[in-house]
DNA sequence: ATTTAGCACTCAGGGGTATCGAGTGCTAGC
DNA sequence: GCTAGCACTCGATACCCCTGAGTGCTAAAT
């Protein structure tokens, strides 16, 4: 069956209502609030015909109505009416964008962090090299005898660093020559260029008696493994016990633990998908993959940073989600996001704001 | 009136029902489980004195006891039997605890998380500098003209960078002239020594026309500021949700909440206390200055590393909290910790995990 | 052909009441 | 000084009834 135009404006109706209440709506309060000029007996015969059309559930005989994942889909595709952010907001949002950090972990959690308390659910924060990372630039800081410290920047602008210890003393000299050799030998190359040939030839150029260039080697190897798999943050997750769907604690901390791995995050299904820039999608429910979020909804949005990273900002919550606003702020911050690491380096802190600004990003697809 | 062994055992055995049961506990329990010898009316004779002696309550009259804040007290100053890791979880802390990583922040997150995923309450890990933080040692890394990574190591072996972009730019041995004035003139400097003058001197001695000083100047202050009141992480507050006092998600939203703000953590009392290592202290309900831990209570260990950094790994939890297995847990952690770090930079890490075996580090004071 | 008014029906939630039982305090006897 | 016994208290549980929001259906009205 076709549904007709009236259906869908009845439907949004009882979305919206339900999405600001958390009740069960029934046909009276629709006829009384939605100002659609029926009695709440025709509203009944749609809401009986979209129910057995599977856009509605009834908890039980005598409740009123509750959107089905189904229902939410159709109301996220067509019905929901795209909102605009209020200039406070944007406002809020452009100042806590316009850090000066650079690096892509501190960006990110930034993110996360002010994500999920504009948005009061808890948020994801993930970026993922299109193309594997790789070193850009090394150093090794000499700190005294026995110590030392690896610095690498990363081809996503991420900065890694670790502090060594050695059982023996190395002289300075030593950590500036390998700094030297690993720099002209190791930068631009991914996981799988890093060959058991490569490494000897490199034991062998440093007259490495010590096993050093193992250690940076093993470094290496560390980081470029565990940033070819992404990187994800999640932040706000206490906002869950907010929401009447997770008063049972139970529910709350099962979706909370879950949350709190990051790395399973990092299974969202379209994650790595191209998908438009400030596309704005939504997994409803029984659309996740993930046992855990079979009852809840995640929004996501890209961003793009010009050297290839591309990443997600996304929120969890209910099912029964502020999926207008939640898109609304999602695109507005990935927008954001993308101008910040686009352009970024490119562009001294102060003019950053005004981009960030531009009024189209207002908008999401 | 002085308390009776008899009425001590009495309280014990009722304090280690209750943090097992979380219920109410009568006399008949524990004149059956506890194997006193005595009936039930004699434990109902001696409970009616321990209540008017304020180390048990009543929920109701006709409901069993539940130990107070005093009651608590008395039982973790003098009743509660010191418990003994079992080899299986000393091996399994060792393990964890055998890592190769150095910097104090990523040690002090890990040993977070170890401590709640063993303790299954939210943990925490400090460290406070005992005297202020210096830098020990800097370095620029120069990565091309527009970009470059400071890196500072920090007294107390915590490693710093930031990527700063530059809208002008610079050559290398810029870069390196500041690297070298700043190691020489910015290292071992607390906060307060860095004087207007200072920096003055400074700029004029590398010719500085682009105020790269006032940059890495920036940094120093951020981190030693940063650094300077301590650094504090917090791990596990999902476990909360598991203690049945924390069923009520108000509850338990409001003290992860306060949790997940590390920097509330910092406010601890006795934190910055000398206090002797390994000394397990315990502060029960409303022994707490925070509002929100009125119903907490908080198990510390202090560390202590041997470059005058000492620090806390606590964990939070109700007062109903299973004090002799934590106490025991923290304690033989934070042992652990201390050795880790005081002698950590002068052992090769194989040695490491037989020191942390040390028999004597099971017992807690 | 739609829309609406009316009506009988359903059923979750709230309030009241009876019952149960764990636990108590007290007393009398060992 | 300990314990057996007993009357008493009172939260928790179960049950029941009632209320009211909401439904589906039918018949009248537009």
């Amino acid at each position: 069956m076709e549904i007709s135009e009236r259906k869908k404006k009845i439907l949004a109706a009882i979305v919206d209502e339900y999405i600001s209440t958390a009740e069960p709506v029934g046909s009276k309060t629709i006829a009384q609030n939605a100002g659609l000029g029926f009695s709440s007996a025709t509203i009944r015969n749609e809401m009986a015909e979209l129910t057995a059309m599977g856009f509605l559930e009834q908890p039980h005989t005598s409740a009123g109505r509750v959107p089905s994942a189904a229902g939410y889909r159709l109301y996220v595709n067509e019905l929901m009416h795209k909102q605009r952010l209020s200039l406070e907001e944007t406002e809020a949002i452009n100042r806590s964008m316009s850090q000066k950090m650079l690096e892509l972990d501190k960006i990110l959690s930034d993110v996360g962090n002010l994500t999920s308390s504009l948005t009061n659910y808890p948020a994801l924060a993930l970026a993922a090299p299109s193309e594997p990372v790789t070193i850009k630039r090394f150093d090794l800081i000499y700190v005294d005898a026995n110590n030392f410290i690896i610095v690498a920047m990363l081809s996503n602008n991420a900065v890694k660093n670790k502090l060594v210890h050695l059982p023996f003393s190395v002289e300075r000299e030593m950590t500036q020559k390998l700094a030297t050799v690993f720099n002209a030998s190791f930068t631009s190359l991914t996981e799988d260029k890093i060959t058991e040939q490569l490494i000897r030839t490199t034991e062998r150029s440093v007259n490495d008696s010590y096993s050093l260039v193992a250690v940076v080697v093993g470094f290496v190897l560390e980081v470029l493994t565990e940033t070819k798999n992404a990187s994800a943050y999640v932040a706000g997750t206490t906002n869950l016990l907010r929401q009447p769907e997770f008063r049972d604690p139970d529910k709350a901390h099962e979706l909370m633990s879950y949350l709190s791995d990051s790395s399973h995050v990092l299974d969202l299904p379209g994650f790595g998908e191209p998908g438009g820039d400030n596309e704005v999608r939504v997994i409803i429910g029984p659309e996740n993959a993930a046992e855990e979020l079979k009852d809840s909804s995640v929004v996501m949005a890209s961003y793009n940073a010009g050297d290839g990273t591309r990443g997600i900002i996304g929120v969890v919550g209910p099912t029964r989600m502020d999926y207008s606003r939640v898109a609304a702020k999602l695109s507005y911050i990935a927008a954001g996001l993308s101008k910040l690491l686009d352009c970024g380096p490119e562009l001294p802190p102060k003019l950053q704001n005004k981009l960030i600004k531009g009024d189209d990003i207002n908008e999401q697809g």
